[in-house]
DNA sequence: CTTGTGACTGTAC
DNA sequence: AGTACAGCCACAA
């Protein structure tokens, strides 16, 4: 499969226990700053072997992002709250407070 | 190749 | 702070 796949599936994995990445972020990471809708894709086709902490993915707006269930939504801000993860009283996450701080930078 | 769709984001009002 | 619009990339038909 494309190279593409694999760097997003490592910047997913890459997202510490208790941290959340927006899906820009994730692209970014990936090598593709404008490919933020392809992440989702990505993830909504990534196999469950992959083993991805998908929950710690969520918007720019520290939303969990709508899916075809919101079984799901619940499902993915409870899999963040038992990592330590608050949400607000609307749902949202800080992010100035839980977003993930990587230091990619560098590479070279 | 063209069109439509989607787990998105940033800018403008 | 919330809503609207446009830009973005990958994939199925």
């Amino acid at each position: 499969m494309a190279q593409y796949y694999s760097d997003i599936y490592t910047a997913v994995r890459c997202i510490p226990e208790g941290r959340v990445a927006t899906y820009g972020q994730i692209a970014r990471l990936a090598g593709r700053p404008n490919g933020a809708r392809q992440v989702g894709y990505v993830l909504a086709n990534a196999s469950p072997e992959q083993a991805l902490p998908w929950h710690r993915v969520i918007n720019a707006k520290g939303e969990v992002s709508a899916r075809a269930h919101v079984d799901y939504e619940d499902y993915q801000r409870m899999l963040l709250e038992e990592e330590g993860v608050q949400f607000d009283l609307r749902g949202r996450v800080n992010l100035k407070h839980y977003q993930w701080q990587d230091s990619d930078d560098k590479e070279a």
